[in-house]
DNA sequence: GTTACTGCAAAGCTTTTGCATCCCT
DNA sequence: AGGGATGCAAAAGCTTTGCAGTAAC
């Protein structure tokens, strides 16, 4: 129950920044590349390093949409994903449905979040008939 | 648009066998260890080849949950899930919700499908000290 | 007889880890 | 001063791919 220990050291933070209300959802490598430019010494190790530390303290959220990469969600509120299942862009959706189960449903779990995810094909690859970006 | 030429072999019959019905939402390797005693033979490519055979057939698709590997899911038509966060243990909800999207929230995508997911730690994991299994 | 499938090994990617050095607090 | 953070390289997982032999159709 001990409090996480965190120094903000310059990597830290400009990681934090590039997140903060980024709604790209990026992977650790995007993460690494969006900084590397005037961040020269930034290793993709620390960028791991920090995403799992914000997610343990609950600022960052991991998704689970691309098979491929774990990417992250710096909203940690309540909201739904509107998924494109081609090039694989997410786009945040409000709050908007409120899915709750009874008793029986619950089969005895406790239940910490919903989500509603939509998935389909975004503007972009609905005209388009080379393969989907590797994103 | 042409048909896709899909062989009946012995492997194939035993994984679609081994799926069918089951809803464990097993991941490549747990159809290989599951069906390996009685198949000696059977490779791990084989297992990976069928199971993108059968997705791209749609009979059974891909969740997107554990983000340390696929998980497969025979049970193509609409329905929800509840997720433990701790165990990754993933059990079907029948389906309740039927969340829809008006013109403007759909941002110009063609919805596909959409999914409920409710995400919460399982009976087992609530009385459990001890680090999460590896599943 | 074709041609898709199998199985092995190797390669590819993302993510994790060991470790010496560094530097925030 | 001390302990967490950094960055490099190596390792670990999961998945894909090349290829020669095999077998379904």
């Amino acid at each position: 129950m001990r409090e996480e220990k965190f120094r903000r050291t310059p990597q830290r933070l400009a990681i934090m920044k590039f997140l903060e209300g980024n709604s790209s959802h990026p992977s650790a490598e995007e993460v690494y590349f969006g900084l590397k430019r005037q961040f020269p010494t930034l290793s993709l190790a620390t960028v791991y390093h920090t995403l799992e530390a914000l997610e343990r303290m609950g600022k960052i959220v991991e998704i689970n949409v691309d098979s491929t990469k774990k990417r992250y969600d710096p909203a940690v509120g309540a909201h739904h994903h509107l998924i494109c299942i081609r090039c694989k862009k997410i786009i945040d959706l409000p709050e908007k449905f409120h899915p709750v189960l009874n008793e029986e449903e619950r089969k005895g779990f406790r239940i910490l979040r919903s989500q509603v995810e939509f998935y389909g094909l975004c503007p972009q690859c609905q005209s388009r008939r080379s393969p989907a970006q590797k994103n």
